[in-house]
RNA sequence: GCUCCGAUAGUGUAGCACGGCCAAUCAUGUCAGACUCUCACUCUGACGACUGGGGUUCAAAUCCCCAUCGGAGCACCA
């Protein structure tokens, strides 16, 4: 068929790719889109799905892709400096190099900019109101009395505010809205507020006190930028509605927008960023990277790969429905990528030593990788390991296979006793006779990190080449060479 | 309380804009079997869903209304 007619078979492949994966866009112009993170801690599988929605469109059709730094609370959400770097390195790491990068606390002059020529159009004022009397008034939709004052003197007060003669909290730039619009989401946001706290990057520390909320300095970067399409999390949907209000009184288009909702992993449930930033701090995990985390660098040092991540992510289209997922469908597709390629090694957990009675020493042959082809010589003597839920399961009587190695058969369980009975695989084929593995008493000590414990116990030699790699421990799965240190190998499990 | 949004198998998703070809797609999962010197991979088969109720229509997963459930916003967080 493929050598008669290839045409047919692109065809029938390209017929059932649309199903899958991302809605088509309908672009009228060029495409721009923007990536906008906060970098107060490394990107997680929240943020990768970003990454790589707006990565998958602007290849798709050609557009640009910008990431931007919403680095503009320097108090509560306050920045990493780490993060920046990590944002850059995942998304390259995630196929998704972009190719502007802006950081939104270099640009506060530009917002300071729009800021003023709002005020002077009119549509921004300055609001001495404690939060809880605005509250109470907009919920009444009624207009505090600083709504009405004149656009020279809220430039005054904007000038005060930005020469820092204000303390926190006592006057905020709103945007005027409608005060009675009936979504009191909506009703005179606040743009900027006054921080003291410095900015964590030197290159900015305390120039500003004056400091734009998402929605103002979102507004005004996805106009600078040029973006053409937003895609975010649904709740930010109510942006948009405030957002409009900024556009219309400085004349500009704003962009297209999509939204998808909630996503929830099953595995790590609800872990906010500043919540693991604590738990780290007091010692709970390793780092950033530990295998417990859903953080990108942890999902990369386990051995998941970024094109299965990539997929995972696409799979899940566009929706605005909240979902809970699994990580079972990441691990699926990671396995088709990684399967073929993995070599094989045996890697024993909690060891029990099993002396093999009439035994003699052997050079055991087994495949690197069961299609592939090529062997892997491991050197046993008469004494092996085995693991102990093996071990805990051996019958007296009992004929089973040390896998690659011989037969044999139990004669004791406590102590545990077990004699050589050959080498003939019919034992194996006619009495379907289990296989278990083993390891050489003299193999490395192998420590394996895995999400629900750490295993610990030997190796066979050779997979100490692999570091970086990843590579299936038969019978117990797939995992990436982390670390090797003379005769120590540190591994990260991967997944079944 | 006010305002938005959503609802297809265990999970995720396609189909819904233009009703019939939907006894509903694909993936994952689970179970069974085949293959295999791994409990991996591969292959075969089975399981499993249109939230409920009304309405429109010859015909509704698809359109309308109500109900229920779920989510989000109403921050000087992002």
């Amino acid at each position: 068929m493929n050598k008669i007619a290839p045409e047919l078979i692109a065809e029938l492949k390209e017929k059932k790719e649309p199903e899958k994966g991302l809605p088509p866009l309908e672009i009228k112009g060029a495409l721009v889109m923007r990536f906008a993170p906060n970098p107060n801690g490394p990107p997680t599988l929240g943020s990768a799905r970003g990454i790589v929605v707006n990565s998958e469109y602007t290849k798709k059709y050609n557009g640009k892709l910008i990431i931007r730094f919403d680095d503009t609370d320097p108090a509560t959400k306050r920045p990493m400096l780490e993060a920046y770097t990590w944002y850059l390195e995942d998304c390259e790491w995630l196929g998704a190099k972009p190719d502007e990068v802006v950081i939104a606390s270099d640009r506060i002059p530009e917002y300071y900019e729009v800021a003023e020529e709002l005020i002077r159009r009119g549509g921004a004022y300055v609001c001495f109101c404690e939060q809880e009397v605005f509250k109470a008034l907009k919920d009444e939709k009624k207009a505090c009395q600083h709504r009405n004052e004149k656009p020279q003197k809220n430039l005054e007060s904007w000038k005060k505010m930005l020469e820092g003669e204000y303390k926190e909290q006592e006057a905020v730039l709103r945007i005027k809205t409608d005060i009675a619009h009936k979504d009191p989401a909506i009703r005179d946001w606040v743009a900027f507020r006054i921080i003291k706290t410095p900015h964590p990057r030197p290159e900015v520390g305390d120039k500003y006190c004056v400091w734009p909320l998402l929605d103002f300095e979102g507004a005004v970067e996805d106009h600078l930028l040029g973006t053409t399409l937003i895609i975010r999390g649904k709740d930010l949907t109510d942006s948009e509605t405030r957002q409009r209000y900024v556009y219309k009184y400085m004349g500009w288009t704003y962009p297209e927008t999509m939204h998808w909702g909630r996503v929830q992993i099953h595995e790590f449930g609800k872990l906010s960023t500043s919540g693991i930033k604590k738990a780290i701090a007091e010692g709970q995990y390793s780092g950033w990277d530990d295998p417990r985390l859903p953080t990108i660098r942890a999902i990369k040092r386990r051995g998941i790969l970024p094109e299965a991540l990539r997929k995972f992510m696409l799979d899940l289209g566009l929706g605005e429905t909240d979902i809970s997922l699994s990580l079972d469908t990441l691990y699926a597709e990671n396995r088709k990528i990684i399967d073929p390629v993995a070599n094989r090694y045996f890697f024993v957990w909690d060891p029990v030593e099993l002396e093999v009675e009439d035994a003699e020493p052997k050079i055991a042959k087994a495949p690197i990788h069961p299609t592939r082809g090529g062997l892997r010589e491991i050197p046993a003597g008469t004494t092996v390991y085995i693991t102990g839920n093996d071990a805990e399961s051996l019958k007296i009587g009992e004929r089973l296979r040390l896998k690659d190695l011989y037969n044999i058969e139990v004669t004791d369980i406590s102590p545990l006793k077990v004699k050589f009975i050959g080498t003939d695989m019919d034992l194996v084929k006619k009495e379907k006779a289990r296989i278990i593995h083993w390891a050489p008493l003299d193999g490395l000590k192998v420590r394996v990190l895995s999400p629900e414990r750490e295993f610990i116990g030997v190796g066979e030699r050779g997979m100490e080449k692999e570091v970086d790699k990843v590579v299936q421990f038969e019978r117990f799965g797939f995992v990436r060479i982390d670390s090797v240190n003379g005769d120590e190998v540190v591994a990260y499990f991967t997944h079944k």
